[in-house]
DNA sequence: TTGTATGCGTTATCAA
DNA sequence: TTGATAACGCATACAA
């Protein structure tokens, strides 16, 4: 099949390229009537400006790259659905990538942003610390970079977060106020900006309330659930702990599960409170507390930020930071008498 | 900031541009020892190939385009990570779009990526029924069109299903063998194929089974929850239904939050079943009966139909169709004696 | 208001 | 094995 351009719709119409091509843009001077007549015909052949050769000539993508961690989560979905609502607001489109929690893939995608397929980042980090000289090198004024929630604190971008340290002392001191006393939390990522802020929430929280901090019951976890369902079954059993914080959403299932199986009562022997975004939280057995991060509004803020980036690219480079507020969520599972 | 492109590498270099360009594609004849030079000072110089001058030399994207009418849903997550990964190995990209279930968003999305954006689409058809000459008159030898799940039967393209006739039916026999007279089935559009397959099934299993059909119990919901809410729990006081069957898991989800604000007991009261591919189905109160698509293999095998058809177009205009097999899983909801 | 000519960054063809 | 050059489809500066 022979290609469709721009020449052959000038020629169908008589007219040159550059008139139908300001058909297409809205500043260029144009009579009223030929526009018309150029659109018309254009959607008549089905025809659309090509878009790389657009974006070659104008040096613009009017695209976004999203990297995230994982995709099956409410959390990553909403965040991705924030961003999408503005982004197609301003004619913008969204290309995804899934790192796996791997941050060589991450790395790769970053590095192929680079070839201008994308105006800018917007990226939650993966979960692994590591030597991030090669990021702190990039010109980021060239490729904006914004990161929401999981982020790098080495690298100069703005930053999309959330109240972790608050929430976390937070929830841990509801726990602490329904009567536990032996409080287990699981980490992903201990290292991760976002691990320590989380850990250091719980920490404070134990500190304030007289309790001990017992390094035992602070739980590096991985990323396979089967490894994970095994270090929680043993720690339940072996260190009998009267409440679990768990730092995301996926721990706190492989904690029900682990309680399913060890016929530990949820709340009964043991209080759950859990980061997470799930829209069906009231819905489990028994309904999960939560710490709720305004995921749709993390995306949208994220999503300015970067607009704004594009309009004074100075803001690439600038730690500047929003914070946005979660909510605590006290559900059947921390709570005897809920 | 100036551009930096294959010109200033191969003037850093001394070379001309298209010994640069060799080195980065496979086939030229090349020293080792050249690329391997022009290789190390790229990454030093973080230069990559520009995307939109290589697409539009080669007429080719390397990118597929996704349209699903939602996205903070376990199944269309999965769905999208398994097309991510064939694509991801074979070098492809994914761009990511979100009808919110509306037909003008899909057909101007689809519209849209005929501007050479995208090489193929693997789309879940929107909900709404609606006139498709438009779809139907596109050159889909020239962007290859993928359904998955959610098709348009009068659209002449590969299709990826399940086997939702027979699931339904069994779905259905199983709430008939746990006792239930009155059985109501939830559909979000009834003209949408599935819709119509799945609510076959429905109805021939209870014809099968002796049980009256009554057209009052095959509800048809909407895309709003509160609508949803408020028809559901209508339904529940006026026709005293002892068996649910929904053809979408926010309705399952809606159901549960009916019952709870009644009353009505799971499974005592009433039994629930539900197309589902939550993960957490078991963690539910009571954990939810599911008919689970094989989600990541749907994804799998779009793709993979996807590069079927790049190699050879002549499949686009199929109506290939391939049929996965969805598993009946048995819980709480729907079972008194589990 | 419309047309002509040039270049965006890359790769393929051809010549050296 | 390498270099010069044209072309991909489009948008703009400039000419008409």
């Amino acid at each position: 099949m022979e290609p469709f351009n721009i020449k052959k719709l000038a020629q169908a119409l008589n007219l040159s390229t550059s008139t139908v091509s300001r058909a297409f843009r809205d500043n260029a001077d144009i009579s009223a009537a030929t526009k018309e007549r150029i659109l018309t015909m254009a959607r008549e052949m089905n025809y659309q400006p090509n878009h790389y050769a657009s974006n070659l000539r104008e040096q613009k993508s009017r695209t976004i790259a999203i990297i995230v961690p994982e995709l099956a989560n409410d959390y990553f979905s909403q965040v991705i659905h924030g961003i999408e609502r503005v982004a197609r607001a301003r004619d913008h489109h969204i290309l995804i990538y899934v790192t796996d929690d791997d941050y060589e893939k991450e790395l790769a995608f970053i590095r192929h942003l680079h070839n201008g397929r994308a105006d800018g980042i917007i990226m939650s980090a993966s979960g692994e610390a590591n030597d991030h000289t090669y990021l702190k090198n990039l010109p980021h004024q060239r490729l904006p970079l914004v990161f929401f929630d999981r982020v790098y604190e080495d690298i100069a971008c703005p930053r999309i977060t959330t109240n972790d340290y608050d929430s976390s002392f937070q929830a841990t001191r509801h726990l602490i106020k329904q009567g536990c006393k032996r409080i287990a939390y699981l980490a992903v990522n201990k290292n991760l900006s976002i691990g320590k802020t989380r850990m250091q929430g719980y920490i404070d929280a134990l500190l304030k309330y007289k309790l001990p901090v017992d390094d035992q019951l602070i739980i590096d976890c991985s990323n396979s659930y089967a490894e994970n369902s095994r270090i929680i079954k043993e720690m339940l059993q072996q260190l009998q702990p009267d409440g679990v914080f768990t730092s995301v959403e996926r721990l706190a299932f492989a904690t029900y599960y682990a309680c399913y199986d060890l016929g530990i009562s949820i709340p009964g022997e043991l209080k759950v409170i859990s980061f997470s975004s799930l829209e069906i939280a009231a819905l489990l057995n028994p309904s999960l507390s939560t710490i709720t991060q305004p995921a749709a509004d993390i995306g949208r803020e994220a999503a300015r930020m970067l607009f704004r980036i594009f309009e004074d690219p100075a803001l690439a480079g600038s730690q500047e930071e929003l914070v946005l507020h979660s909510r605590l969520i006290k559900r059947h599972s921390s709570a005897v008498d809920f």
